[in-house]
DNA sequence: AAATATCATGTAAGCGCTTACATCCTGCCC
DNA sequence: GGGCAGGATGTAAGCGCTTACATGATATTT
């Protein structure tokens, strides 16, 4: 039977040598002598040792865990970036906290105040639009930051992403030159969403470059659900605007256009072109399979983890800002624009 | 401009206090009387002190956070149950700390001891088969644990799930009600997954009890992606097999088979019914919508909170085991059976 | 061989907090 | 008015660990 909680002490009078020693063994092994360090390292083993984090992060001052904080987690988009990220700290022997905000400011300053009380020594946020305090909390504990989903060359924080703005004015190219004239879109809610601002931004400043403006009841905002876009997609279509196609906010809010539009006999993309944002894996296993942009998630994890690991380990502050490509994934769900 | 970290000695200093009385501000305010306490709670403000989590925990042995590892991040079913989880513990003021283990015991022992070491007061796990050590470790640190995702009335360990077999059995017995007689089975790896092999065990057992023997030769083995589960139908059907049903481990295999149907020209359900295992959102937007299985995970992660909250307040240990019911949605994607 | 550099280990001072206990003050009872 | 209960606050001892510094042992230099 394990003794309960055996503490660096234990192991230390256990083995006959100082709790410095132990503590060396576990922390700068090359600083012990081999023969001291096997004893050491048997007498953990049999004892079941496994140090305090509390204690070691409060004599340490480092805690090896860095914190992210998502929108939501009920995204297959952000999982696979947080994936990513993950699977790097892992591998530098980093441990990843992870919370989501739903979309809100505030919840996220919350959760960043708890994640700084709790200790990380970075963090990872999705987007640029944060709540002031956060930014100064974060500063004022010296915590290096990133950004992802998001590039801003003229940000003062690092950012790890791609332009959204740019990938929304590839979405309205595209489907202009397929002669598209009418576009409607589904966006997600926009307040406090940089990304999803940026998109919509990109979309209109392209067509307003072609002469072609984007009428204000062809826009509809709604939450990312299935059942939301589904909605707005027929209340479109109800209203009699004949559009031929529809940019969405991302995959789902497409998924669920293509579903109204499949409930209300609208062929994809005959009739009507549906483009979304993200890439999620089951776009390519769906019919119509789903044009769409492809979002970096592996990149922007991995980068991450580099980033803030380094910045950890040589207490760098050096700011970054790196724009990954965010490419179109052009599929079944598009078309050319035929007159009807 | 904030100073620096401030400490709950600056604070005490600055209020004119001892470090006792600002500690009982922030956790026994009942016990200060008013007049202190607004003053203290105002240099608190004014200072932006935030206390430090890691020396609080190793003074009070508690760090009000619980762990959470779950095979995949990447999967919209955990998501759905950690994020009820994560709300229920965020309402009691606890935090949750997010690992994932990819399906592998050794990753979930390894996570285990890493949570262990950074301090949690309670532990929620997926399924029940866990690396003994997994279980020996939280015994030994006293830490309370639910297993999820699963219901087993014999287990030494506390559960909130349902019961997989008969969900399996379920499964099976719609479709041989439906007429269904060859049904193949494409389930996730089974190594390590009690999951996959209760859901299967009762498809077996029900069929047997038909009468009925899966054959081996119909039934496949493969992770949980899209790619996968295409390939797995693709081969079942290549081998010439005149299966009229297939069942799915989950939802992410049962949209591999169904794209892959569609790209072999096989009508569903008319030629072959497709069912699936988790009910994700996306299952009612496609077409043909999928049936599947209706897992409880909202519940599964209220309830999880509440009890780990309890045991973790009243220091209580007793084992709960919580069957919850895991319904057929029966939907577009299964029929009867037609020869041909 | 003495002096010095180098390495291995031990000693002990905190890290920032909580809390048992001591102290002090008020008010109440007889 | 003395004694005492009970509440409010202060004092100070750790919680389990890391690490600067001290010490002692061994190797290197002259």
């Amino acid at each position: 039977m394990l003794k309960i909680k055996p503490t660096l002490q234990d192991v230390a009078a256990a083995a006959g040598v100082s709790t410095a020693t132990v503590s060396r063994c576990i922390n700068h092994p090359t600083k012990v002598k081999d023969e001291l360090r096997n004893k050491v390292e048997q007498v953990i083993n049999v004892l079941g040792y496994a140090p305090h984090g509390a204690a070691r992060a409060l004599a340490s001052k480092r805690t090896d865990s860095i914190g992210a904080i998502i929108p939501t987690i009920d995204n297959g988009i952000f999982a696979k970036g947080i994936h990513y990220l993950q699977r790097g700290l892992t591998a530098a022997n980093f441990t990843l906290l992870l919370a989501s905000s739903n979309y809100s400011p505030d919840e996220e300053l919350q959760e960043v105040k708890s994640m700084i009380s709790r200790g990380i020594d970075a963090m990872a946020l999705i987007g640029e639009d944060h709540h002031p305090k956060v930014y100064e909390l974060l500063s004022q504990h010296q915590i290096p930051l990133v950004n992802l989903w998001t590039y801003n060359e003229h940000s003062v924080h690092s950012c790890i992403g791609f332009d959204n703005r740019f990938a929304g004015r590839k979405v309205a190219e595209y489907l202009v030159a397929m002669g598209h004239r009418k576009i409607a879109i589904i966006s997600g809610i926009q307040a406090n969403n940089d990304r999803a601002i940026q998109r919509i931004i990109g979309v209109r400043e392209y067509l307003g470059e072609q002469g072609l403006l984007v009428e204000p009841e062809l826009v509809r905002e709604c939450s990312y659900s299935i059942g939301q876009a589904q909605l707005a997609l027929s209340d479109l279509m109800v209203a009699g605007h004949n559009f031929s196609a529809v940019i969405c906010g991302n995959d789902i809010l497409a998924f669920g256009a293509l579903s109204a539009a499949r409930q209300l006999n609208i062929s994809v993309p005959e009739t009507l072109s549906i483009i979304g944002f993200d890439n999620l894996d089951i776009t390519t296993a769906i019919s119509p399979s789903l044009t769409t942009i492809n979002v970096p998630a592996k990149q922007m994890g991995q980068l991450a983890a580099s980033y803030l690991i380094n910045s950890i380990k040589n207490n760098a502050r050096d700011i970054v800002r790196i724009n990954l490509p965010a490419e179109l994934a052009i599929r079944e769900s598009t078309g050319p624009f035929k007159a009807n």
